[in-house]
DNA sequence: TCTGGGGTCCTGGAACCT
DNA sequence: TCTGAGGTTCCAGGACCC
């Protein structure tokens, strides 16, 4: 929760523990759990001379990001999300790590176990951060909800050799602002009964759901404070920002938020994309990414047991403007050459010629086909493209990632900016 | 400063169906 | 047979989240 970490300090100190006593967590089910710096804390934990030193992990190519950066890092005023560029110039003595996402993914699972001892009821956001209901846990384990936060944090520390910091609140949103508010290495409780006085004073941009734009938005019409918001009658709230969004962001200043805990939510869409290190102008090179990118996003839907009907496209120009592109079959699919073929069609009929500098894939609406392995589409061509998919996969499993790939893709790839995967962490 | 990658959700327009 | 209204689906783009 990036802007919540710059709001005033003073404000949260009456939701810490006084002379070792909480304030009162009755009705307050809901945990969020963030890792502090989680990706530069697992690269230290696996280094630890690295200990005392700046680390930054993220893209170390011309055009990467900063993933995550530790809190010595910070210091020198290095971000996530900033350039990595930027922040070699700002701390020039920090060491710039690549992501290593399968070390985070094994991080994660053993933290995330750590949850589930206290209860089932974890809705993990990302790899570094989940919400937990305690509900059940208050009578099994006889424990507070503050007293499980406390245990957790206990737990990771102690099992992880890393921090993390716990939000304790009625609702999902009050938990998440608290979690930001006392990181790194904190404990927040806001008493149900205290949740509107801890809204009032945040400013809008801490309302989740209210980015950069939707922020500006408001306080040009003068909206800078959650109580601003709340007391704006909602058909004037429904003018600025929509009607979805004014009901959503007026109950969450008004401290209503019925989303519950859910451990499992189905996938909506799975894609790739990919920034070129420098940008490219010739088709050729272009619909060679697209079948890399189709390659991955089919591999992981197969993964997945998925398969979908809409396959997009998504393009970036040099100058950042940003197209997306998409087409639907008849019926889902997880075959590459499949997903490749309608790639290669939107990028060559509906995509105008530009110098481009990212590229990806995607395909939504997607179907659990229920390990209905080998159900056939109508075309029987794919029958053989799938059979070659699941060859391939099989070699992959056994042989490693670079074990197979198609014929187009043996000879030199472009240059690409640094690759980064799944759900960053952002904190 | 100059902007990654994997996602979700919402909006609005066009096309299509009843 | 034509037309319009209303609902649904598709598509594109924007904003947001981590």
């Amino acid at each position: 929760m990036g802007r919540s970490g710059d709001l005033p300090r003073g404000l949260v100190d009456r939701y810490r523990a006084r002379d070792g006593v909480w304030p009162d967590d009755t009705g307050c089910p809901i945990l969020h759990v963030d890792m502090d710096a989680f990706y530069a804390s697992a690269e230290i934990r696996e280094r630890p001379e690295l200990k005392d030193l700046p680390v930054v992990v993220g893209g170390t190519g011309n055009r990467g990001v900063v993933s995550s950066a530790n809190y010595l890092a910070r210091t020198f005023g290095v971000r996530s999300a900033m350039p990595t560029n930027r922040a070699r110039a700002l701390c020039p003595k920090a060491v710039f790590i690549p992501p290593d996402f399968a070390l985070y993914t094994a991080v994660s699972a053993g933290v995330m176990a750590i949850f589930r001892d206290f209860t089932p009821l974890v809705e993990p956001l990302s790899l570094d951060e989940a919400f937990l209901d305690v509900r059940g846990a208050l009578r099994r384990l006889r424990m507070t909800p503050g007293r499980i936060g406390q245990e957790i944090r206990a737990r990771v520390e102690a099992e992880h050799g890393m921090t993390c910091s716990v939000g304790v609140g009625s609702t999902k949103f009050v938990a998440k602002l608290a979690s930001g508010l006392c990181k790194p290495d904190g404990m927040l409780v806001v008493p149900r009964t205290e949740v509107l006085p801890f809204l009032r004073p945040l400013p809008v941009g801490a309302l989740w759901g209210v980015g950069k734009r939707t922020e500006e938005r408001l306080v040009d019409r003068g909206l800078h404070t959650v109580a601003e918001l709340a007391e704006l009658p909602l058909p004037r709230l429904r003018r600025i920002v929509g009607n979805a969004q004014a009901e959503h962001l007026h109950s969450l200043a008004n401290g209503h938020d019925p989303r519950t805990v859910v451990p499992e939510t189905p996938e909506k869409s799975i894609g790739a994309e990919e920034t070129f290190e420098t940008d490219h102008h010739d088709r050729a090179v272009l619909r060679r990414e697209l079948l890399r990118l189709s390659e991955r996003t089919a591999g992981s839907l197969r993964g997945r047991g998925l398969r979908g009907r809409t396959v997009s496209i998504k393009v970036r120009f040099a100058d950042f403007s940003t197209i997306t592109r998409s087409r639907t079959l008849p019926l889902p699919t997880d075959v590459t050459q499949e997903i490749y073929r309608l790639a290669c069609q939107l990028l060559d009929e509906q995509t105008p010629p530009g110098p481009v500098r990212l590229i990806g894939v995607r395909v939504e609406q997607l179907d659990d086909h229920g390990g209905a392995g080998d159900q056939l589409t109508f075309d029987e061509p794919e029958r053989g493209w799938r059979e070659a998919d699941q060859a391939a996969d099989a070699a992959r499993a056994k042989f490693g990632g670079a074990a197979i790939k198609p014929a187009s893709l043996l000879g030199a790839a472009p240059q690409r900016a640094d690759v980064t995967r799944p759900r960053m962490a952002r904190d």
